[in-house]
DNA sequence: CCCGGAATGCAAACTTGTTATCATTCTGGC
DNA sequence: GCCAGAATGATAACAAGTTTGCATTCCGGG
C-alpha cells in the first residue's frame, strides 16, 4: 500500500537519474518519526522538501467536526514540501508517520544550491507536479461526475494494478470513506452492492478482488470519458 | 472574467521576466479561432504548449450523457498544455473558443530548445503547477466537505477579489452549475438561499455581492481548514 | 480460549440534490 | 415598442447519502 490519491503518480526518485538522486539525499538530513508522530501541521511556514526513505506517511487534514480528510498517502521515494519552495505557501496538510519512517529533510537554502546546478532536478519536479495535476482533475472530475460505486471500484482497481488476478488490499472501510469524503455507511453499502454482483468479495479490513478484467469492464461502461492512453 | 477554476493560479507570462516573455512569444505562432472553434479536443496527440494571446477560452469536457464540465476558464497570459510536454500523456480536454482568441501555439522542439537555454521558464513553469495543484487540492476538499451554498459563496466571492464592494459578476447560473458538476436548480436553489439572507443579489445573468466583509464571515463560519496566507 | 475492542452490517428518519415539466421574467434585435 | 429566445423560478416525485443507534462479527492479547 503506497499511494491512494496520487495513484498515476511516479515518486520523484526514479524519475531522478542515478547521480542527482544521490546528490538529494545527500543534501537532505534523515529524521526519524515513531508511529502517529506529526511530521509537518497545516500552516507551518518552515519551507523545505522532504524526501520518503522508508515507512509511509499520510497527508491529510482534520475538520472542525472532527473528521478527517485523507488526500494521500506516500511511501518510500516520494516527496512532499514543493509548496513551500514555490508557491510560498506555508504547509497546507498534516503529514503523519504510518508505523515507524524515516524522511530526508532538506532545507530551501540547500534545494535551491542543487536547483540551480542540476537542471534534471527541475525537469523531474515539473514531470512530477504535472501528472499530480492531471491525476488531481480526473479525480475531481470523477468526483463530481461518477456515482460512488463506480468510484471506489476505480480506485481498488487502480490500488490492485500489477498483481495477480484473485488479489486484495488490506482497507478499512472506515478509511475508504475518509477519501473519499462520504459516510462509512455508503461505502459500506456500495460496496456489498459490488460484492452482490460478484464483482469484490469483502472481508474483514480485506477487499478482493476475484476477476479484475470483470471489474474493469464493468467500470467502463460507467465511465464517461475517453480514457487517455500515454503517448510513447 | 478571466478565471473560474484555478482561481488563485497566476498565469504564466506574469511570471517570467520580460526577456524570457519575449523569447517565448517569439517561439509560437499566433492561430486565430473564432467563437466556438475546437483549439484542441480530449485525445489529441500532438504536443506543444498554447499561450492565450487575446480573449478567453473554456476547458472542460463532455460527458457520454451529453452534459458538460468547464473544469477552468483561462484568459490572455494563461497557458495550457503542459501535460503534453511533460507528462506524454495526449490532450485531456477540449479547449473551445470564447469569442474570437489569438493564441500562440508552441512546438514540442521549439519549446524544448526554449527550455535548455532559459532556466527562468522552467522555474515559473514549476511555480505554476505548484500553485495549480494547491488550488486543485483545496477545491476538491471543498467538493467534499462543504454544502453547494458555501462552495458558490466562496466561488463568487473569489471571483470579485480586488473589486469594489458592491461589484457584480456576469455570469449564468447554468455556467455555474457545470462548474460544480450540479444541476441548474440547486444553483438556483442556493443562491435564492443566499440571496434571502442579504449576502447577495440576483439578476438575470448577474450576481451581486452588496458586501464581500459580511459574506466572508460568513463563509469562515462554515469553512472547516484553516485559512493560509502566502508566506512573505 | 475467551473476551473486549475494533470493524462491519442493518434500519429508520432526514437532508440534499436530481430530473422533468411548466410558468414567468428578462433582454436584445428588428 | 414588441417579440422570440434565453434565463430564471417553482413544483413534484425520486435517488443518493447522512446520522443515529444498535446488532453482529472478527481478531489478537492475556
Amino acid at each position: 500500500m503506497t499511494d491512494f490519491f496520487d495513484l498515476d503518480t511516479p515518486a520523484l526518485l526514479p524519475l531522478l537519474p542515478e547521480t542527482s538522486r544521490h546528490a538529494l539525499l545527500a543534501a537532505g538530513t534523515p529524521v526519524h518519526y515513531r508511529d502517529g508522530a506529526l511530521v509537518h501541521a497545516r500552516g507551518d511556514r518552515k519551507p523545505g522538501l522532504s524526501v520518503v526513505r522508508s515507512g509511509t506517511v499520510r497527508i491529510g487534514n482534520p475538520g472542525s467536526d472532527g473528521s478527517y480528510t485523507t488526500t494521500s498517502i506516500l511511501g518510500p521515494g516520494h516527496c512532499f514540501g514543493e509548496f513551500t519552495l514555490f508557491a510560498n505557501l506555508p504547509r497546507t496538510h498534516d503529514v503523519v508517520a504510518i508505523g515507524d519512517v524515516v524522511i530526508d529533510q532538506i532545507s530551501r537554502p540547500r534545494f535551491m544550491t542543487l536547483y540551480e546546478s542540476d537542471p534534471k532536478l527541475g525537469w523531474a519536479l515539473l514531470c512530477l507536479a504535472t501528472r499530480r495535476i492531471h491525476a488531481l482533475i480526473e479525480f475531481a472530475e470523477d468526483l463530481r461526475r461518477l456515482p460512488l460505486p463506480v468510484q471506489l471500484a476505480k480506485h481498488l482497481l487502480a490500488m490492485l494494478r500489477g498483481q495477480a488476478d484473485g488479489g486484495a488490499v488490506a482497507l478499512l472501510q472506515e478509511d475508504l470513506a475518509s477519501m473519499f469524503g462520504v459516510s462509512r455507511v455508503s461505502v459500506g453499502k456500495a460496496l456489498r452492492g459490488l460484492e452482490r454482483d460478484g464483482l469484490l468479495n469483502l472481508g474483514y479490513g480485506r477487499i478482493g478482488i476475484p476477476d479484475r478484467a470483470r471489474l474493469a469492464t464493468w467500470i467502463a461502461e460507467r465511465t464517461v470519458l475517453m480514457p487517455l492512453e500515454p503517448v510513447d
